[in-house]
DNA sequence: CTAATTCTAGACACAATGTTCAGAATTATA
DNA sequence: TATAATTCTGAACATTGTGTCTAGAATTAG
């Protein structure tokens, strides 16, 4: 997925790399961050200790990159789907839609699970997880923009734009916290479908988007 | 506020816990959980560094230990507080509440604002953040079953009940940590009434509990 | 005033960090 | 396949922080 640098890297770089990355979440998930040591990770990838040095700088340097590459893929990603929203099959028009956007960022934390999992706990630095939380602010600014640019009605928003977004942020990242921690007990399509039908309709309330019938 | 056994404690230990846990506090906000280090600690609080561990096993041990003490006080005034909504003032009925409880969580955080913006930043350990997540959660739970208990309505939940509650826990999270990061911009007590604004009605709906008027 | 408690400074063993270096192993490429 | 370049390795080293222990100084309770 991530790392594709235009340069030709050698074999070894990069199996090197896979393979402190994918021990230092496998020990992380296992004693938490702080009681991982670079030996540690060095004796779970199979590596000479030094290697590690020839790549990183430190223990959080390594994390860091991963999360970093994580979020590029997901804004890459979030960038190519349309923000329309397609009506739901056969339902009676409960304003009940489907959104794209809101399932992919679903299926992205599916597909990276553990490394989603080390984010949401704030393992490492908690500019990571600071910087999720504006990602999804940004992405949750755009969908109602997006949204209400086909509205002739004029907003009358009940609170400020900004503490409406954070919040929303907020949810999706405590819905995706619970959903990782509980082990996934819904696909990734039900949960983007729960997250609309809690907040999509009360989002147009909030930003006095009601009209008539409730 | 915390920390009142009832046997009596030397004036000299109690001195010196309040002065490492704000050389902690100030030191985690300036540079970061990870940098600091118990002589960072002891300098700041002017103190042996031996001292240190006559009280605490170690750097993260005094951190839970202040945290601990953060939730048991929130979750104390918490029972205390009546769960009942107050009408809001001439306001025209537009479902329009004053919950007295969630404006105590608010003001909570305001009066303990350093640390909450160390717990809300995950620094430490991950668990005092989650600790928070389920009293919010439970909390939450408590306000929905108080406000159900009187309607006779049969619920007919949108969303699973442990899916909602955990997202709107995550609202008040994200909400918490926006207000705090901001420099605390409202009141308490505005972002109470916010919070109530965004959450409240479409609580209802969410629930199945929307009636007629919209 | 005095006995009990708490704080202090220095010394200690230990663990982990991050760097250096010479040589072994692997890889790209011709 | 041969060879030059790159990457990995293991051992050694100085450095920093940890947590413990001591004897004695300072403070406190009664």
């Amino acid at each position: 997925m991530p790392s594709n640098q235009n340069e030709k890297i050698d074999r070894r770089v990069n199996r090197t790399r896979r393979s402190l990355q994918g021990a230092l979440l496998a020990l992380i998930l296992e004693k938490g961050y702080d009681a991982v040591t670079v030996e540690d990770i060095t004796r779970r990838a199979d590596l000479g200790r030094t290697t590690f040095y020839l790549h990183y700088r430190d223990k959080e340097d390594l994390l860091m990159q991963a999360v970093q590459d994580l979020i590029d893929d997901l804004v890459n990603e979030l960038a190519q789907t349309p923000l329309d929203a397609w009506k739901l099959n056969g339902q009676e028009d409960r304003g009940e839609v489907f959104v794209p956007a809101i399932a992919l960022a679903f299926h992205h934390v599916a597909i990276h699970a553990d490394l989603y999992r080390v984010l949401l706990r704030g393992e490492g630095t908690y500019s990571a997880l600071r910087r999720l939380r504006k990602i999804l602010s940004g992405a949750i600014s755009s969908l109602i923009q997006h949204f209400t640019a086909y509205s002739r009605v004029e907003l009358k928003p009940q609170v400020p734009m900004e503490v409406f977004v954070n919040s929303l942020a907020g949810a999706w990242i405590g819905l995706m916290t619970w959903w990782l921690e509980e082990g996934m007990p819904y696909s990734s399509e039900e949960m983007a479908v729960m997250y609309q039908r809690m907040f999509m309709r009360s989002t147009r309330e909030v930003l006095g988007l009601i009209n008539g019938e409730g």
